[in-house]
DNA sequence: AACCGGGTGGCAACCGATTGCCATTAATTG
DNA sequence: CAATTAATGGCAATCGGTTGCCACCCGGTT
């Protein structure tokens, strides 16, 4: 079923049949009917490479996560395919094992069969990632780089609501606990934090970095207890359950010796145990804007995009996870 | 960078190059060599949809998913991805929104682009299905139909195993909590369940069809008190999760009161409170070994397969959720 | 009657590879 | 030494659409 067999069918000449398809407006009434009629008879469903091939656009959109088992992503995933779907568009999914090299290579092997990617939690550094989105669209999505159009998530902000909820409970020593150095956002928060115990005349530690899964949990957890800290802010949800765990295991009372609170909120983090006080991120959403966000620069290349970032907003979800700070 | 530019820079035909780089046998040493290097200098990277229009093959694979967001599917994804990559190919990935239609109108629409699909949880009918197999490769996961090659995942056997558990602790009401009516594994649980009990010389209840979310969990949890078992045995772990949930809420004891078996043995099931007894089954190997008969396939394609189906083994993994059935 | 312009639809040149077929050359063999 | 065969590389068709350009038809103008 090919668009020659149609124009054999009805007629007339295969190019009447591509713009009877795809420029309605192009070709008389009549014969446009006659030729959807006949397309819809056959079952007819257009070449993806022929039509790519020759007019450029793949109809695709690459999805780059870190680490596909990462929860984080689940959300991210969905609302990205989601918002494609709707478009019309197919979703490839590339998983870099965070790894930046590879990273660069899928993303250059990808380049010319994908109208745009999308870099959630890219490790790239800031001149490549430039570079690469001076020659594809790009958007990212919680990481900050000029000239890329991006969405954020105000974990930052996050973490300062979080600050002040552990300092009104009459936490003093607060640790945070960091997460991959090549993780953008994971700077972005120790900044945050740094700032808002300031504000309060109060420094924070900072234990890590750690990957970023559960088992990298326990070694946090003990790093944790060895600054004193009465309450602790993971860079994520993965390591804050990895640190809950490791902590039930010693027999340390959460959240009665030590708070702990996450980021993201992800699925798992309402019915932990404890639960966990964590940043609850709009991240079904992240994916929904990321892919706006690509879709409407790719339908208006050339001009300068009216917002380049979009600022997803945060709250803190205060579970069973924080408390009171202990009496010395 | 196209095959052409390379011609030109090494003075030799497009066919040349070509050959050069996909059947490096069929040309001499040092012409291949030199446009080897011509290519890596030039950082080629071939047109995929070039490529896929004169030879057919788009080295893509889609997984078809009911739910993107369904953490047992994430051990699949990273699974099918691991293996794809390992192989060079890329992967589509599809979230059929546990909708039969969509399911069949995005195969149709992407069967063309693909190598091959690998259905998760198919909602298909097992005709429909038949008809999709016969003209464009497919793997089905814990699907079985005639002539479609599929892993299963051998929960029925690991249900059996979880009677046994159950029984053995006293247990003689024992419900079992089904998931969707489309679902094949769904139906071929409750047989399993049903015959390990007849071997007791019991009788399961059924509960449900109930959806697989942990929110209709909270129904079910009702209808699994009103059954009066003493056990429940789910058709997955997202169910049980949401039970465990609401019977913590109604402050029934698990398991003192009641006990829950899972299934799957998702992301979660080993930190929710209590941590879930369940059926472990190898997710990620699922995954891989699906990509691995799609490929091996696609290389015989014509032959008929050695091998129709794989069956994987599950066993149960005891956690906190079951224990001793009540005394009356 | 000659002219103009919008609406239609065909021709043919791509897009970037792959691949069957053939010509050339070199190597092997009787 | 002639003849057969194998290795190598070029030509050109092909995959299935898209799109610029042009020809044609027709009604409406001067």
């Amino acid at each position: 079923m090919t668009i020659n067999d149609i124009a054999a069918l009805t007629g007339v000449a295969a190019s009447t049949v591509s713009r009877a398809l795809s420029r309605p407006d192009r070709v008389n009434r009549v014969t446009r009917e006659r030729i959807q009629a006949a397309a819809r008879e056959l079952n007819y469903v257009p070449n993806t490479q022929a039509r790519a091939l020759s007019s450029g656009r793949t109809e695709t959109v690459a999805l780059l996560v870190s680490d596909a088992t990462n929860p984080f992503y689940f959300g991210l995933i969905r609302g990205a395919q989601q918002q494609l779907r709707a478009a019309g568009h197919a979703l490839l999914l590339i998983d870099t094992e965070d790894s930046a090299e590879l990273e660069n290579h899928l993303l250059h092997k990808v380049r010319r069969s994908v109208d745009g990617v999308i870099l959630a939690a890219s490790r790239l550094p800031e001149q490549t990632l430039s570079v690469i989105a001076a020659e594809l669209p790009v958007v990212t999505v919680n990481r900050n780089v000029p000239g890329v159009r991006s969405v954020v998530i105000d974990s930052p902000d996050g973490v300062m609501q979080a600050v002040e909820h552990l300092v009104s409970l009459d936490h003093r020593a607060i640790a945070y606990v960091a997460g991959p150095p090549s993780s953008w956002a994971n700077e972005a928060r120790w900044r945050a934090m740094r700032t808002a115990m300031a504000r309060h005349g109060l420094t924070a530690a900072r234990v890590g970095p750690f990957g970023v899964s559960r088992s990298s949990g326990s070694v946090a957890a003990d790093a944790l207890l060895n600054t004193g800290a009465t309450a602790g802010v993971t860079f994520n949800d993965l390591l804050a359950i990895g640190i809950l765990r490791r902590l039930a295991e010693r027999g340390v009372d959460v959240p009665g010796e030590i708070s702990v609170v996450g980021c993201d909120d992800i699925f798992g983090a309402d019915f932990c145990s404890p639960p966990l006080t964590t940043l609850t991120a709009p991240i079904e959403q992240a994916g929904r804007v990321a892919v706006s966000m690509l879709l409407d620069h790719l339908e208006h290349l050339g001009e300068t995009a009216s917002r380049q970032t979009v600022l997803l907003p945060t709250h803190l979800t205060i579970r069973q996870s924080s408390g009171p700070a202990p009496r010395r």
